[in-house]
DNA sequence: CCATTTTTTTGACGCTTCGTCAACTTCCTG
DNA sequence: CAGGAAGTTGACGAAGCGTCAAAAAAATGG
């Protein structure tokens, strides 16, 4: 009995459709905007029906993150596959991550909700643990690139430095670069316009930092970034670009 | 009219009361377990004076935002004032940012939280440019420091870069890192321990990049760091520690 | 094609929480 | 101490979440 029925069907692409409408709901207005009442009205659907398909606001709210996290998932893995050095892959999920950045507005928003009604069960521990899935397979995209160039020697580890511990760094200036965004944090200061290229600039430095051969000094990476979104992100630059 | 009145000074110790309460609740049991009914009824009082003091609950939150946004623009302001090289004093700002991180586990969440309302408008305008002042303080805090770097040629810009740009970028690493402990990414990640002296480890690297002299690798920032704390935050310390 | 069972949908209902406001109490001043 | 100002109260309306018995639709079988 895999064949999927047309019943079966129909319910799997309401929920995705639930799932976009709550996200356009999410962008407008916030989640203060966001009501299980609405988005059933929206849907067509009764306010029972949602219910069974999520268990809870805070479940369409994870659902939410989960779906976008497993795209940024896909977009690593993806990234990960470029032809070049360590580094140049390296960046290449660096520019995965702006562009999920730019195409997901609300992934941040949606991640912050969701560990904060997980934590008071508000979430079916299936949904929690896929969540856990995406952001292992975006780790270890990473660390696979790094434990590369530690093995070509294009990346010395330090007196207690790990592969690990570079890659958390990078993600957290990418979460905070995120967090800034959202928070619209500084966004009077002059010097500051668009936060991509600064995200692009700060990243570099931080490989830098960590002594990633061949140096920003000695290699276009700006070069090398616009390679890899032309080679492996062509649709997502475009969708990005028009937005 | 400028000596308060006994009554007037117990509304004022009350509002404190009633922050300090809603920051208990919130470190408990999130924000799905902090309502103002619970909050009127733990501090004696009833919801309408509440009310008095905060527009709503998200201004309540806001409020709490504000209040430690404030202690750390008091710490990152004392940090700047450290006897030492340029990059010694940004490097006793991090202490700031490390111990602040400590001490108030729950400002990332107040603050998100305070963004999302804001922007709802449930949060006076008044909060908001309270909160704003703080970000400015502790932003021109570290500006200040990276262009006295510039003045004595110890942080040397390059193309297109700035002090604004170099000091998002450390702002970006640590709110980054924040995050990824409230949201408990990766805690299963054996070799990631302590997240403070990871992200102090990877501020390091991140200056190394920028090429901010003297290089970790030509001093002991672990030292600096152990003294600027010694000498600036000694009881605030003691407060991280036995936390 | 109809009867029966299973699955799915519905929306009214109970419950909780926010924020208000008219009535009430306390405080201050002449 | 009288009377007005300032502060406090808690019942109330509104809105949203999640449930569940009943209704409708779909599947199954004779």
């Amino acid at each position: 009995m895999r064949p999927v029925s047309p019943k079966q069907q129909e319910i799997r692409e309401r929920e995705q459709a639930i799932l976009d409408l709550a996200q356009t709901m999410l962008l407008e207005q916030g989640d203060q905007g966001l009501s299980m009442d609405r988005i059933a009205d929206e849907a067509g659907v009764s306010k029972g029906t949602v219910y069974q398909h999520f268990a809870s606001k805070e479940d369409l709210l994870a659902a939410l993150a989960v779906r976008s996290a497993g795209i940024r998932a896909e977009l690593f893995e993806r990234a990960a596959t470029f032809k070049g050095t360590t580094r140049e892959r390296m960046s290449a999920i660096g520019a995965a991550a702006e562009l999920f950045f730019t195409l997901f507005p609300h992934h941040e928003h949606a991640e912050h909700a969701f560990k904060a009604s997980s934590h008071a069960q508000k979430v079916p521990a299936e949904r929690i643990s896929a969540m856990e899935t995406c952001h292992f397979r975006c780790f270890g995209a990473a660390t696979g690139i790094a434990r590369d160039a530690v093995a070509k020697g294009e990346l010395v580890l330090r007196e207690g430095q790990s592969v690990e511990q570079i890659c958390v760094g990078l993600w957290n200036l990418h979460m905070g670069a995120f967090l800034m965004r959202d928070l619209e944090t500084f966004i009077d200061i002059p010097a500051i316009t668009d936060p991509v290229p600064l995200l692009f600039a700060n990243a570099q430095a931080l490989l830098d930092g960590f002594g990633w051969q061949p140096l920003s000094t000695q290699h276009d990476y700006v070069a090398a970034r616009a390679r890899a979104v032309a080679e492996l992100f062509p649709k997502e630059a475009k969708a990005a670009g028009r937005s």
